[in-house]
DNA sequence: GATGAATGAGGATTCATTCAT
DNA sequence: AATGAATGAATCCTCATTCAT
């Protein structure tokens, strides 16, 4: 899965070597197996070092696991934060849902991280649902009032639509091997990406209309 | 969360014992923390019994798991099975969509263990495509395609269609904490519920027709 | 509880063929693995008994060790009884060989349940000691002063010929699977046991010679 | 029985710390009940060290087990090894009768784990049969062939006469409780090892002559 | 910063044994 | 007699964490 390596990078700091290996191979045990089903010798033994050496760098795995998710979930807030700014553009709903995927491409164990950590209602959801998620949420509802979207729901249906948006958006990452085996389709190819883009576009526009 | 218990099994029923007892709590505290988050240890202490009787009912903690799942997925797969009899009716989607929310809400653990084995992409997910997802989705494939969506999408979207509706039925439910926590709103209400299915049915409406 | 004792013997007795049936099986696993190398679900399990049931015959796992090594021991005994009364005929060593290996020959397990409990020099020992072994050593002691042994060796000598008797006859049938892994010889054939047998005569016959 | 930590290794030795120690209390305990009959908590216990330990040093218990072994049997096999060297000295039978006494005595824990696996017969023996005692039976087969025992013997006895020596020098040592408490003797006093050594001596001259 | 070693707690599972049926 | 179910104790082993080096 070790897609984690490739996403971020501050080269420059020297100090940061071990630690972003360590992330960045806990990131991908967590995403695979979550917190309980990982082991802090099995991340040691994935960056090659010592269970103890661990502990040189964080401070505790749980500790570790919630600096997996602060790191992953830093971008995907900013690019949120960017389109909030640019909502009312004319093609701001589109620019949204290719941006978002496009990233979400780059780091596919961040939904899946989410979303155990939903399924798990931990601690760390607390966190999660106040300081990145209801911000969002907050503009997101603020934005779907002054837009078309207004007037094609009820009032009281944002949270579902909200809801809807987040499945079919993240669903397509954590759900991908269920995609694979069942569907008998590859998501992560190329091809299945664009085709996941144009068939969020048309579903966001067919929602939106008024019948 | 012990919803379990009241799920299943009238007085008279034979395999209402300790077993049964077993894979309630179990059901409960596989769907709170995964496989690997639970301890036989809890379960056993949940039902009231001793560490060891619990192989007196079932060989193996992994045994277990599965027996929960085949339990939980047998009334889901019957149900699924029964609409794909009758999917030429004028309201078979309204209908499926209600049965489907209904049967979820009494069962709600499901959707959450049932999303937790797609995110493990274990071993079970692979007996659960073959043998319980996977005649659905072809049977669902089917009838798409006599069916008016079939005009509505391209052809080579039925995948993305099928992980749509999946996601936006079975989300609901297995993303509840999510729904709490940052919607601000309570998933298990009467009243949501009811939303809910009426969301459904207009969701599913307004991507049936072509734009 | 002194069940086990009472139970065995009587062949036509029709309430004893459980009990014969669980010492036999427990034999051959006691034989194979020791007593810490066995557990009492696998000595029911070969006697197609749940395990609660060998408590029905015997009071413990322990006592029915005992209850084998007793049932084994006592035709070796009379054996060697029969042998100390005819001691001065002629042929006594070489009748006594013969009649040993054969006794053996027929109960395999019986000289490695011996060994292991000389290895394992327990509570059992003691009573295998002073109940079955020490009568016939004394017996084969007095004998030996009064043969043409006595010539043959120093008086001081006698405890180790009796050790190498004893080792040289029970451990071709203790030691048969270095026999088989190592000599590359099958113990268990009749052409090696009638070899073993000459041998047997001829050391005997060799050791008793002065030089 | 406490002699497993005087026989090898000096201070200075490297290998001298905690799985030394490990190896001595492992070696005594599985000498005195078999692999079965010990426990990895015992095994710690005597060491003075946590349970968890010992798995820091020896992967798992076989593991330790087959380590014990490996230790034990490596002196063993030079002794043999350098006696097949010099088989065609005028004294090589006696001086190798002593040399292994002596070394089995400083080492009396090995003859008793040798013929515990031999009864075990398991996965281990297979590996003591090839590497350890086949090629030493080789040997010592070849050696004979050129004595003055070939001459003595049938050639078809001569499996039957290396398991004879094997039982007389190694059960003098695997049988000591028997000897003890049936014998009434001693075995491990210096006056009966030295009565053992001439008595092994005799018997091998006897078993020599032709008669 | 890295590591070998140590540890108390807990992991799943098996143990011998008991008891009501 | 036989059994299914229950259990406390023990099995081997892994857990996250600490600490001296």
């Amino acid at each position: 899965m070790g897609k984690a390596s490739e996403q971020i990078g501050g080269v420059g700091d020297p100090s940061n070597g071990t630690s972003r290996r360590i992330l960045d191979a806990a990131e991908d045990l967590f995403a695979d197996a979550g917190f309980a089903g990982v082991s802090v010798r099995e991340i040691a033994g994935a960056v090659g070092l010592n269970q103890a050496s661990i502990y040189n760098h964080f401070s505790s795995k749980r500790a570790l696991y919630e600096a997996v998710l602060d790191r992953g979930l830093r971008p995907l807030q900013e690019t949120l934060a960017a389109a909030a700014l640019s909502l009312d553009a004319p093609d701001a709903g589109d620019r949204l849902l290719e941006d978002l995927t496009e990233q979400l491409w780059r780091s596919p164990n961040l939904p899946r991280l989410i979303q155990r950590e939903i399924l798990d209602d931990g601690e760390y959801l607390e966190r999660l649902a106040e300081q990145w998620l209801r911000p969002i949420v907050e503009e997101g509802r603020g934005a779907m009032e002054k837009s078309s979207w207004a007037a094609s729901w009820e009032s009281d249906s944002d949270s579902l639509i909200i809801l809807l948006m987040y499945h079919v958006i993240f669903g397509y990452f954590f759900s991908a091997p269920l995609t694979r085996r069942v569907l008998g389709v590859e998501p992560a190819s190329e091809e299945m990406r664009h085709r996941q883009v144009e068939f969020l576009k048309l579903v966001a526009q067919r929602l939106m209309v008024s019948s």
